[in-house]
DNA sequence: GTGAAAGCGCTAACAT
DNA sequence: ATGTTAGCGCTTTCAC
């Protein structure tokens, strides 16, 4: 009859005939234990069903044994658009092979306080991943106070915080959308961009003014958005007032060009006969969007990953670089 | 000069001028201790900021301070429906009044072996909130087996397992579904099931049934689907083979809807001029469809705070009863 | 009502 | 290479 508690470090050194550090040893993959007492333990572990106390181990090493996924929006936010449930699935799959939780902290910076610095303070996670920061945001002022590994998932809009990051090619992505619209003949091209605050934002509107300047047509047609869709639809109907001719956009996330498609129709206008969009995230939105979107692919899980594997090495010590992936752009019904 | 490290429980007692065990009784609010130290240890607690370690508390009170969310599906699926979207919303929100951390346990069973029983019997948590809870998962013998108090989102398949639970009156909601095809005109109506393994599956077909029974229509135009894009697409399209002059149908879940109106496009049938679609959730998807979703309210953000309510009273070790929360039909364009 | 002391399960010096 | 020992910060008897 197996005992009514979890077994503990105690015993399975009892049942390997080892001491209790000995035992440590071998489940941490200390180097220095004889080969015979490294089996013994192990095989003990294995028939008493034994797992740490993560508890007590946090006590003792002072280590929380989890990273923080910080997300500088609300939670309507978060678990509203599809780019936060890529970013999270990323994130959950690159932490599968390691002992390491997830914890969860969003909610935007005035929402309670100082809520999420104070938790980045706490010393309650190993490591921080930072998503969607704006220009205001102090997180990368509090993360490099605190010494807490960190890593950005976009570029963080000053580079002053020398944080190492991961982010993808938006100012490219972007060019790429807007010279696609110029291909197909568009030559009254607006867009609805991201926030401006933002590194994304600011790219992708760099990235469309700068194929628009090569093709030699007018960048006044500029609204902006704050990724959201009711944001999107606001801006597009702007959009239309100011340029009742317009038949090309360029919309910086899936969800608001869902709503300007929306918008175009409301005014009238087919997509893409009469006006023809780019969308960008290549996410749910634009397979489930009728017509389906054309858009620019933002490899949200990938880099996801990727910001958790370099994570991972700043808090074993190492020095990293930046990681910037490329893009392309994926045709379908809308442009 | 603050101190480099984080204030424990010995010097907020010092500063107070009691003894640790004081100080801890006034942190969790024990009644035997006078006014005056009360008073003491509220403002050294205040003013060096001291927060408990969360550690050390969970090693020798031997709880998690953690409540599961049990989701027997692929991570691509919860971090890809807007359902769980909802579902964890809902359940962050009530926690966040607690000190309780939210643990997402997701994974079909035989994704890595039974990871989920384990973690569920190895008491990393106080408590579980199950969701999409399927036939076959025997998630309520372990839990009935490890005492651990738990509730069901979602009525369990089988009542067997005594276990508390909250859901929506689904088979209301989809009679509600199909009398409004009905009133509407529609005189041959289909409809793409959910899992038949779970009971919003059953249930809502059962609504539809009941509904189209009672008008005395013919109630053979049924193809499951299992609640993904996919799924409703193939379905969709067997049901048009069968019966090209389908006039209604009504799809288990919006995500489903969305596909089901593709296929219908793509085989040159207009909604809701040929067809007249209704949907089930209401969630984002209804709204970024065009034609915008006709659908029933799956109130998932309420249910969860409800089943988060219910649980926090069985860790209380209170009696508490089923709830099931009524439901209507948003009406849009789609049908 | 309050304090002293034991101990939760583990890791990390420090011996040997 | 391994055992002994001392805590990590907290709650909880058990005396007073």
């Amino acid at each position: 009859m197996r005992a009514r508690t979890a077994p503990t470090l105690e015993d399975v050194a009892r049942q390997a005939g080892v001491s209790r550090a000995t035992a440590s040893r071998v489940i941490n993959a200390d180097p220095r234990v004889r080969e015979a007492a490294r089996v013994a333990v192990s095989a003990a572990v294995a028939d008493l069903g034994y797992r740490p106390n993560r508890a007590a181990r946090r006590l003792v090493t002072q280590a929380a044994d989890s990273i923080a996924v910080v997300v500088p929006e609300s939670d309507e936010r978060v678990f509203t658009d599809p780019f936060f449930s890529g970013l999270l699935r990323g994130v959950t799959r690159a932490l599968a092979t390691t002992p390491l939780q997830l914890v969860l902290v969003m909610g935007k910076p005035d929402d309670d306080d100082r809520r999420m610095e104070r938790y980045l303070r706490g010393g309650h996670t190993d490591g921080a991943i930072v998503v969607s920061h704006h220009q205001d945001d102090n997180l990368w002022r509090v993360l490099a106070e605190t010494k807490l590994p960190s890593v950005f998932l976009g570029r963080p809009y000053a580079d002053a915080s020398r944080l190492p990051y991961v982010d993808v090619d938006n100012t490219t992505g972007a060019e790429l959308a807007a010279q696609h619209l110029i291909e197909r003949g568009c030559r009254r091209i607006g867009t609805v961009t991201g926030p401006q605050d933002m590194s994304a934002g600011r790219d992708r509107l760099r990235g469309w003014t700068n194929a628009l300047v090569a093709a030699g047509l007018s960048v006044d047609l500029v609204e902006s958005g704050d990724f959201t869709p009711a944001g999107g639809a606001v801006a597009t109907r702007h959009l239309l007032e100011r340029a009742p001719d317009l038949d090309g956009l360029f919309v910086a996330s899936d969800q608001m060009a869902v709503a300007s498609i929306a918008e175009l129709a409301q005014s009238g206008r087919s997509v893409p006969g009469d006006v023809a969009v780019v969308g960008y995230d290549d996410n749910t939105a634009a397979t489930l969007s009728r017509p389906t979107l054309t858009t620019v692919v933002n490899p949200i899980s990938e880099m996801a990953s990727r910001a958790v594997d370099l994570l991972l090495r700043v808090m074993d010590g190492q020095d990293v670089e930046p990681e910037v992936l490329s893009t392309h752009l994926v045709v379908r019904e809308s442009a």
